[in-house]
DNA sequence: TTGTACGCGTTATCAT
DNA sequence: ATGATAACGCGTACAA
């Protein structure tokens, strides 16, 4: 039993193809008797209309594209969920592609969207991306598109962001307000504008509290893993005026931290506090616990998808867009590695 | 600058559309000159051919569908990466969904997917799956399917799946060997077949150990979570023998229990050696890091893919299409949880 | 070498 | 109330 189409349904019944689609779509100027005939066999048969003719039909496919860093990472699968749900309780659906935090792939993968004819895209630029004329060829062809998490301020469209300023500023905060004198800060190559904002907060919350701000306790890490925390505390260790709090831009390094101090029987809290970026799963695993921002992927996925169904609607009502910035709020999650 | 199409370029340059696509498509009875003249246009006016258009001419949409029955977990993600992967090199584009372990969802998504005309669909069932009407007309329907991880012998059609109960049965057996006497075992509902499967493999390496199977030692969690770990490790802790190993089929379990006797000071692995599944990021954080079995989710997905690809391609040349049954290797990652 | 005509499945418009 | 026709954009068999 092959795929049943309106014509078939039409020749089946001997009438047009025309009456079965108004028939199945509801029209009002379609007979009673017509419309149940032609809805109790397409029910039989099982037809369901062929979306691709559909899209063809209505120049839209009711597709969005979602471009990820990385598919395997707690905050951005916690996004993809978001915009998944979201998507999906809107009518629409989601090709989903991962840049593996490669360029090569960011541009291939637009391509790739822009082909597929989707309704609008979601991208969260990789951490090399420096250039924008592959992104900014999306928006001249007025594709909507919405930056999400790691965005630039070369590309003219809505964002979704985390305050990332903010919170790290409170996160800072904190850690004086717990009596933390001199505190580090784990950071990555100021590519990324997350980094960059969350450096910026570190330095303008030890300011605000009259700290002055050594750079020589600002460490770059290479990779944010937990190897590489691990790597940067025996840096740190190694300073002569002891350092007694850790703000590390994210967890996995925040977690490096505290298995190589754990290593060492440095006390956690007592000695040094630890914060981290992401409220990861194993933040609530190791020991002592870690102390992190919540950065509800959830909701940020679900803004995302919401901004863009705002744009994609406006466009096709020729309607002037106003590009927005909208910020999703952030957390603290207080835990066992600060006092 | 509106999305330009092979009409348009073809009107601009006084010639008809088809030879227009034929020069695009580098057919050899177009003229050289013509070629050069209609590719330069194209590249200029930075044209792109409609890809829905594509689809409904050629019967066929490069697209896959994939239903993950959590896009929030550390196997799923992986799965979901290898699966992405594969398909873009192999110029296929990848629909997500999620089911959210709801069987609503998994119905209602198979329709979505049959909807939108993708070429094939990857699933993996929820928990709650135990009629299969509705999977069984996406057979009927000859859509290529295939199903992954979790998986049922009441579908006609390929499959690919970690091998459970081998896999349980070595991890038990190395309990063993490393002198464990009284071994527990943690499992879900007896619903899916992956936790049978596990549960039988571990019952299966006892026997052939000499090891009477006491079924009062095996506990049905209600969830897979660190808490209802934590909470079983108290029943187990009030059995008169002293159990002395615990294979859990999970490693948020693992985890639970691990922390629970951590709180208890119970000596780990001296007293009691835990193992887990899936070889989550956590497993490697917990302390005393765990015992767990890596699934290799990437490779899963990509033998997945390919799996699909074999019988889109088979089908599509009206071949027979013979259904597989692959199994994934699994690999114990022996750490600090075990003796 | 180039162009014409048709069809993929659907739906909007216009006639009947 | 129903149907014929055209169109969405593309590709291809066939005619010129």
């Amino acid at each position: 039993m092959d795929k049943p189409t309106l014509k078939l349904i039409a020749k089946e019944l001997g009438i047009s193809p025309s009456t079965v689609s108004k028939a199945l779509n509801n029209y009002p100027d379609v007979g009673e008797k017509t419309r149940q005939r032609v809805q109790e066999l397409a029910a039989s048969r099982k037809f369901v209309p062929n979306s691709v003719a559909q899209s063809l039909r209505q120049q839209e496919s009711k597709l969005i594209g979602f471009i990820t860093p990385n598919a395997v990472h707690y905050f951005f699968s916690n996004v993809l969920n978001g915009v998944i749900h979201t998507a999906q309780a809107n009518g629409y659906s989601v090709i989903v592609l991962s840049s593996e935090d490669k360029i090569e792939f960011e541009k291939e993968q637009l391509e790739i969207l822009m082909n597929k004819n989707v309704d609008g895209i979601l991208l969260s630029l990789t951490d090399h991306t420096t250039t924008y004329d592959h992104i900014n060829k999306v928006v001249a062809r007025k594709m909507p598109l919405v930056l999400y998490d790691k965005i630039s301020k070369f590309v003219n469209c809505s964002k979704v962001t985390i305050n990332d300023r903010k919170i790290a500023h409170d996160a800072t905060r904190y850690l004086i307000e717990r009596g933390c004198k001199r505190i580090a800060h784990i950071r990555g190559a100021l590519n990324s504008i997350t980094i960059i904002d969350r450096y910026l907060g570190y330095k303008k919350a030890l300011k605000a509290h009259g700290i002055e701000a050594d750079e020589s306790i600002v460490y770059e890490c290479n990779q944010p893993t937990i190897e590489e925390g691990k790597r940067i505390t025996d840096l740190m260790l190694k300073e002569k005026i002891k350092i007694d709090g850790v703000l590390a831009f994210t967890d996995s390094l925040a977690i490096g931290v505290i298995l190589r101090l754990n290593e060492l029987g440095i006390k956690i809290p007592e000695e040094i506090s630890v914060i981290g970026f992401s409220n990861s799963v194993q933040t609530r695993v190791v020991s002592p616990s870690l102390t992190t921002i919540d950065q509800h992927g959830f909701d940020m996925g679900k803004k995302a998808v919401e901004t863009l169904l705002k744009e994609i609607r406006a466009r096709k009502k020729k309607e002037p867009v106003k590009f927005e910035n909208i910020d999703v709020p952030t957390e603290m999650i207080i835990r066992n590695s600060t006092r």
